[in-house]
DNA sequence: CGAGTGTTGTTCAGATTCGAACGACCACTC
DNA sequence: GAGTGGTCGTTCGAATCTGAACAACACTCG
């Protein structure tokens, strides 16, 4: 709760409103990143049906060694909650994508498992994806652009990480 | 339906997958907008329990000439569908926070209107999210990275835009 | 003018989300 | 080896979001 003990003590005593470069930066950021997950749950929906939570796992499932992961960690990964994931996962198993395991290591755990049709439908899916992501974001980026955003996105995601 | 086209056939002949320093771009963007996401809406939340869409509706409204807008544009301003924003519209009506008036130039339009509560609801709350966008984003970054970032999601958000 | 076309905002049904509460299980201590 | 605090995943209720359908109005062009 300290976060919000300072804040309080800021707010009062001075807040420290953003500048004109530091506003623009802020808005065109969360501007452009509600307009593209918005294009993107589009596509997505249009040819293939997921959404892009969805999407999300069987990426990240793919990845994973074995093609398969705790529901705790996933829903890390993929930024939803507990709740979120687990009817997700529902979803997904009744679409034959994903099945559940049981966790050898843990009674309590639930193994989420990327099936064979899970993996071909990622594979069908994904590069339409993938170009969304180029034709919107990448290839209208210098390197130099890149790596500043990937650079400012980690610096970000690494103070979110450490105070949740 | 052009783009859908070109996906297609880009994705049967040469699918451009993305490399190690594009990938990572991507996702930490995604990742960290996520959580950036989840953070605001609990600080809002608690705070003033408001969500952020509403916030956002006040903020536009706040800085729109007699602080109204019509519903349209406020829609595409917030990243909200028409009936997404109506419910919003209806829940800040019912706080208070917000009115709606008749269009005098257009039979169709509603107007929605800041009142003089949601000027100070807004009063008191901004601070606190914007220390929040701070403590997180915005205080981390460079001058460069910033200015890079604010490039970038220019560039994407003229895309999105445009093919809209 | 008047038909045709487009826009505006709302309503509706359905899907998705979250947080809180819960039961089951793990790990550690005495 | 029972107790205790913590973790795991699910269920539940409530809130929110979207696209499609709709009615009312605006605009265009013959």
């Amino acid at each position: 709760m300290f976060k919000f003990e300072r804040q309080y003590t800021v707010s009062v005593t001075d807040p420290r409103w953003l500048d004109t470069t530091e506003m623009a930066a802020w808005r065109a950021f969360l501007f452009t990143s509600h307009l593209l997950e918005r294009r993107i749950e589009e596509q997505l929906k249009a040819v293939a049906g997921l959404t892009h939570p969805q999407y999300e796992i069987l990426v990240v499932l793919s990845e994973a060694p074995g093609q398969q992961m705790r529901m705790t960690e996933l829903a890390r990964d993929v930024v939803v909650s507990k709740s979120g994931l687990t009817y997700q996962v529902n979803r997904l198993e009744k679409a034959g994508l994903v099945e559940r395991a049981t966790c050898p290591s843990d009674e309590r755990g639930v193994l989420a498992v990327l099936t064979e049709r899970g993996r071909r439908c990622l594979e069908r899916v994904a590069p339409g994806h993938v170009e969304v992501v180029r034709a919107y974001l990448i290839d209208r980026l210098s390197r130099d652009e890149l790596h500043a955003m990937t650079s400012a996105m980690r610096k970000t995601e690494e103070g979110l990480r450490s105070s949740v």
